[in-house]
DNA sequence: GTTTTTATGTCAGTCATGTTGACTTAATTC
DNA sequence: GAATTAAGTCAACATGACTGACATAAAAAC
């Protein structure tokens, strides 16, 4: 009988291939998340916290509209999130001087404190693979990740090594959203 | 006045580098998920469905304290969407015939229908992104991820190209687990 | 200068998915 | 026979999404 999974077999290599990468793609998301909801849970924050905390840290100024942009989710979502992060002074708003309607998230000093903590544990599961793999690893790496996300937000990690607003590097094409308010 | 972050700055470039790492993945994970939602979405299932197709059509015959253990969620989240997965005719449970207390898991004709469309589909995005960026770089990028993984589940993804079975590789040694009922 | 649009926020209700804790049943192991 | 294991159930609760409707202030368009 023949065995059509042998390794001679190219359809099932490449199905095999496919799936692992699937499969590491939530292994890793999965542990990734793992230590900052550990930290979170001190605060009594989630995920949820977590996401604009990091996008606010890393964008300081950021309008409230730019941030559900890169969350894709809606208003009356983040407001929940956000309202608990600014009464427990850790997002401060400040309207905007140009456009008064916009209002500019910081984070205060403890909020900074706390992004400090959530990044460098992150950040550390990055370094450690990074550092093991190698230089080389790492740039098929991020090569490989930036073909797995959307044309809309790949233009982030062009070469551009920090200079450029986050943010703003993706807000060039409006690039269709899903209904939101 | 001294700019800290040019790009001679070695601290601040790993800093960056780090950071579109944490950012490439919720960005990749993001967009990796949204088309499976959609799909799940026709049948009224969620993405705790989706997990649970996954892993049993690709280890058919999965006991449900193993999939628990890849899953890392409680029996009692399990059992509601299981429970679905059974009542809608995608998953089957047969009593082991060694120990008859485990139930293994199969997928039926229709559930195996779903999960190939499920699986395709992100299957699809990593075949994409996988022949944009060379084999080289796939290379990198499994290295790279396996780092991400944690220990015990790094196993997984071995040199093994599908001849062993996907969940029992892992489970060599039980390795600490939270608590879980 | 009135009207329209935009940015933001809010109230109310719903749903999906996770949690803890307590308990049951059946089968296997000691 | 007693203890352990695999699986499942009931109940209560938390988080973070969602939709829909409405409110306010500022800016832009006419």
């Amino acid at each position: 009988m023949t065995d059509i999974k042998t390794a001679a077999n190219p359809l099932f290599l490449r199905e095999e291939e496919l799936r692992q990468g699937i499969e590491m793609l939530f292994f890793a998301y999965r542990d990734f998340t793992s230590e900052p909801d550990r930290i979170l849970a001190e605060y009594d924050f989630g995920r949820a916290h977590h996401r604009v905390i990091y996008f606010v840290g890393r964008n300081p100024g950021l309008a409230v509209s730019e941030l559900l942009d890169v969350l894709q989710i809606t208003k009356q979502s983040l407001s929940r999130v956000l309202g608990q992060l600014v009464r427990e002074g850790i997002v401060e708003q400040k309207p905007g001087t140009e456009d008064r309607r916009r209002r500019h998230l910081h984070l205060t000093t403890r909020g900074y404190e706390l992004e400090r903590r959530l990044t460098e544990s992150q950040a550390a599961r990055f370094a450690r693979a990074y550092r093991a793999a190698g230089a080389e690893a790492v740039e098929g790496f991020r090569t490989v990740m930036q073909g797995l996300i959307n044309e809309r937000d790949r233009g982030r990690f062009d070469k551009r090594a920090g200079e450029r607003a986050a943010v703003k590097a993706a807000t060039g094409k409006p690039a269709a959203r899903g209904r939101r308010d």
